[in-house]
RNA sequence: GGUCCGAUGGCCGAGUGGCUAGGCUCAGCUCUGCAAAAGCUGCUACAGCGGUUCGAAUCCGCUUCGGACCUCCA
């Protein structure tokens, strides 16, 4: 499988998390069903201009240039931040994670093999991929559905300044001059690869020529990956390098695309800290993870505090059942839960196309067997339990990857101390309760709710929880 | 301007011809010292108009509104 990475310029945002949460899903279902999956996601560290234009700047040279420092200081940079933010929402890393500016040979080989072709030109130092001549021979549009006099007659600008022969064609190769802060050589002098060419190259290294799954956002479809596919096509042959497409669709906010020119994109930190204007407050990573889950990957998913709330709830929900399951004692009787058609139906949720909502409600189903369950009205056997175990287990925590919150801060040891001190305090108010102390049991449970932890009275004591 | 997609209850969001999605919210009830948690019940959802069909949220047509792409975007 192959994903298109984030170009290391700014800060993602959360529209680009949600994409690689799609295929961090993908890609832990997939080895949930026993499959030896390659996973590799690229890093665009070069390449990637500001427009497309003939003075187009590359993004990452010009950001270097913005700040005076090094572009590989720029790429180090946003690199981390990425890592950082990835691991924050508990996204697993690929199994390659190749750099653009690390596979220059190999571009620059597929370029010349390109041109043996006859599918592209050079012109002042630079190589244009000709797509009409391309379109000759193969299809060009099909994965976006779009025709090439289509889009010849609906091409925006029409200066004549470009010294591409067809509005439609794209860089290969694009001659620098001595002001560009990233320059290589090449047959055709100095410059810089094309933003669509490393990941042709890329994943034909690393998967071959066909390989199953190629992942990126909806926003990519055109003209990247129709790009990709001519590319590939130009250099090797074959019609189809890619036997499944999959594209993520877009996280919107008052049902526009979170983007970064629209100015309304946040970042994981200010989510998490709240820190924002259009945040009532801050939200965990897994809660997150948790509200994109509750919409499929195909289609847009707008974000609001309403719907976050909601998430928080239902997670909150599905952690409690976790924890009431951990101490479930077996029982017999007549209602029992049948716990195989539960495990059934999560499978069958996520074969149909990793629809996680629907894996979501029917985590919900489980949910209410083990509360009813641990109420005494439904019978559970040791077997259904553990069964019951594994596959929230397997679904929850290994393909949903929602794993427990952790409390924050402290040591084992420490956090050790807080859970007796907090056991001897509920433990000292349930004696309040039985002198009908009512007093001091409501201010011990309102204190510690003040410090975020919850005093919950059961028919068999008390307990606490923090959050 | 061109291409494509969408419109589901108070909110979010699944569902593609007949069967309760689910979560959250709100109201009532059970339990409880009071809460919380858990549970039960309800808030009579499928943008509008027409068509196909025994039957349409689901298929077809039109209308209205919204969005994405066509330039960099996850």
């Amino acid at each position: 499988m192959y994903v298109c990475g984030p170009t290391v310029y700014s800060n993602v945002h959360l529209g680009n998390v949600r994409t690689f949460l799609t295929f961090d899903i993908v890609y832990r279902y997939l080895q949930h069903l026993g499959f030896k999956v390659r996973y590799v996601r690229n890093i665009t560290d070069v390449g990637h201009l500001t427009g497309d234009t003939d003075d187009g700047e590359d993004k990452i040279g010009k950001k270097a240039r913005l700040e005076n420092l090094e572009p590989m200081e720029v790429v180090q940079r946003y690199t981390n931040d990425f890592h950082d933010v990835m691991n924050v929402f508990n996204i697993l890393r690929p199994s390659i994670e190749p750099t653009a500016t690390g596979h220059i040979v190999e571009q620059i080989e597929s370029i010349l093999r390109i041109m043996t072709n006859g599918y592209a030109y050079e012109v002042n130092g630079s190589v244009y991929f000709s797509v009409r001549k391309f379109s000759e021979d193969h299809p060009y549009g099909e994965l976006s559905g779009r025709k090439i006099d289509e889009l010849m007659n609906n091409t925006r600008d029409l200066d004549g300044q470009s010294e591409k022969r067809d509005p439609l064609d794209f860089a290969l190769w694009k001659a620098a001059d001595s002001s560009h802060l990233m320059q290589w050589p090449s047959p055709w002098g100095m410059g810089f690869p094309g933003w669509h060419l490393e990941c042709s190259v890329m994943s034909t290294k690393y998967l071959g020529e066909t390989f199953d799954i190629h992942g990126g956002g909806m926003d990519l479809k055109f003209p990247h990956h129709e790009c990709e596919i001519a590319q590939n096509v130009g250099a090797n042959g074959g019609e189809r390098p890619v036997r499944y497409w999959m594209h993520g669709n877009m996280l919107t906010v008052n049902g526009r695309k979170m983007a970064k020119s629209e100015g309304n994109g946040f970042t994981p930190e200010e989510l998490i800290t709240g820190n924002h204007k259009l945040l009532d407050k801050g939200y965990t990573p897994m809660t997150v993870r948790f509200f994109m889950l509750m919409g499929h990957y195909a289609s847009t998913l707008d974000f609001s505090n309403e719907a976050l709330q909601a998430a928080e709830k239902g997670l909150s929900k599905l952690e409690k059942a976790m924890e009431t399951l951990a101490g479930l004692e077996p029982t017999s009787g007549e209602a029992g839960y049948d716990v195989q058609a539960f495990a059934d139906k999560c499978h069958a949720a996520m074969n149909d196309d990793f629809n996680t909502p629907i894996l979501i409600a029917t985590l919900f189903d489980g949910v209410k067997a083990v509360n009813g369950a641990a109420a005494g009205r439904v019978a559970l056997s040791a077997e259904d339990i553990a069964s019951l175990k594994g596959t929230f287990a397997a679904f929850l925590r290994d393909v949903l990857g929602l794993q427990a919150e952790r409390a924050s801060g402290g040591s084992e040891e420490v956090a050790g101390e807080t859970e007796a001190l907090l056991d001897l305090i509920v433990d000292m108010r349930t004696t309040a309760k039985a002198n009908k102390d009512w007093g001091t049991a409501d201010k011990i449970r309102d204190v510690l709710a003040a410090h975020g932890i919850t005093i919950q009275d059961g028919k068999d004591g008390s307990s606490w929880t923090r959050g």
